[in-house]
DNA sequence: GCCGCTATATAAACTGTTATATATTGGTGT
DNA sequence: ACACCAATATATAACAGTTTATATAGCGGC
């Protein structure tokens, strides 16, 4: 499990409660890892059993208390020693091929329509990319000394998932050139592409 | 749960038992999918419930007897059903991605190393693409003619994971070149690419 | 005779997602 | 003023998905 090791790099960066480490992980990490609270409570809870965070309760009235968990130097050795292991890397995993992969068994039209919109998707999430998490690190590392060093790091991952949507959006267009090829009459899955009859925009 | 539709999807091509199917991912779709027996025999079970697959036994005597798994005219249907759908694309979820993030709680020669070797293992995987699997498909399509029109849709899911890979390659190079640009003395991490180092472009 | 392969599976453990529960603060609507 | 909902902050339960380990049983090779 590298959560264990997300959560020990998180807390790393300065001590935290489960639930402003989900906000981290939403707000920096999330474009290429994720977790749910219900993940990171019994993590967290796991982590300090094992000794690598301490727990100290700050206590409040009216609503529970908040547990703050920070690192401790064994924590601190562990995460040192996972970055320097080598496991074989991820593959893909992705369902989408899938559907490609067995594109003999469903209407050639049906494929075409799909590429599209996953097209479309992995476009949104470039954009986002490109403008919201790029500015959200330059902004942090202008205005945040310490954190000049991290913005760093921090863009190589976001340029590593750039080139990821950029390599996948290549490949849908690519991929919906042959397809097209092989069904001439598939006007109906690329509404624009020849700006002549708008009657067929089949976007329903 | 995508493992449904992929079995769905094999079954499509032909009838099988369970073992079948393993060597069929194990030979084909390992580059984007892959599942273990003890979850194909459930998943095969769960589907045979739904009406999907029809289960026929062959008697076999001395050893288990063989289940052979057919996909009905549902099955048929829920796979086109599944294309059709259009869920958020796949993100990367990848541990390494992790370590790159944090890297200024690591050494920046730790980095460097498994930056490389990360490299090195994309590199591996992409030669085995390049040569077994595009081979493996050049000849499925030469050999069987009913696999022509399979053999388009193989060659493009291939082609996606190249990209991805080639990408990923890319990626650690540009990194690598970035971070040691921030550690002069970082020859250990760089076997060979030495012999020319002016004095150092210092940034400490 | 042990090892690995074919062929079938089950059990246990681990990882991850979705739904639900509690209790307070603060804002929007009416 | 009061009703309602979202957000803050903490979790647990239930479910879904995946991996690893184990079990059985014959067959072929070293």
């Amino acid at each position: 499990m590298s959560l264990k090791h997300a959560l020990l790099g998180i807390l790393g960066h300065r001590p935290m409660s489960g639930y402003e480490v989900k906000q981290f992980f939403d707000s920096s990490v999330q474009h290429f890892w994720n977790a749910e609270l219900s993940q990171i409570y019994p993590t967290l809870k796991g982590l300090e059993e094992a000794g690598f965070v301490a727990k100290h309760v700050e206590f409040q009235e009216n609503r529970p208390n908040r547990k703050v968990y920070e690192i401790t130097d064994a924590g601190r050795a562990e995460f040192r020693r996972w970055v320097r292991e080598t496991p074989p890397p991820a593959g893909l995993r992705d369902p989408f091929m899938v559907k490609v992969f067995f594109g003999t068994q469903v209407p050639l039209e049906d494929l075409l329509i799909v590429l599209r919109r996953q097209m479309e998707e992995h476009q949104k999430l470039l954009a986002f990319s490109e403008t919201v998490l790029r500015a959200r690190i330059r902004e942090g590392m202008e205005h945040h000394e310490a954190l000049r060093r991290d913005g760093v790091f921090w863009s190589l991952t976001l340029d590593m998932a750039m080139s990821y949507r950029r390599a996948y959006i290549a490949w849908c267009e690519e991929s919906m050139r042959m397809l097209e090829q092989m069904v001439p009459d598939a006007a109906a899955a690329r509404p624009g592409t020849d700006a002549d009859h708008p009657a067929s925009a089949a976007t329903a």
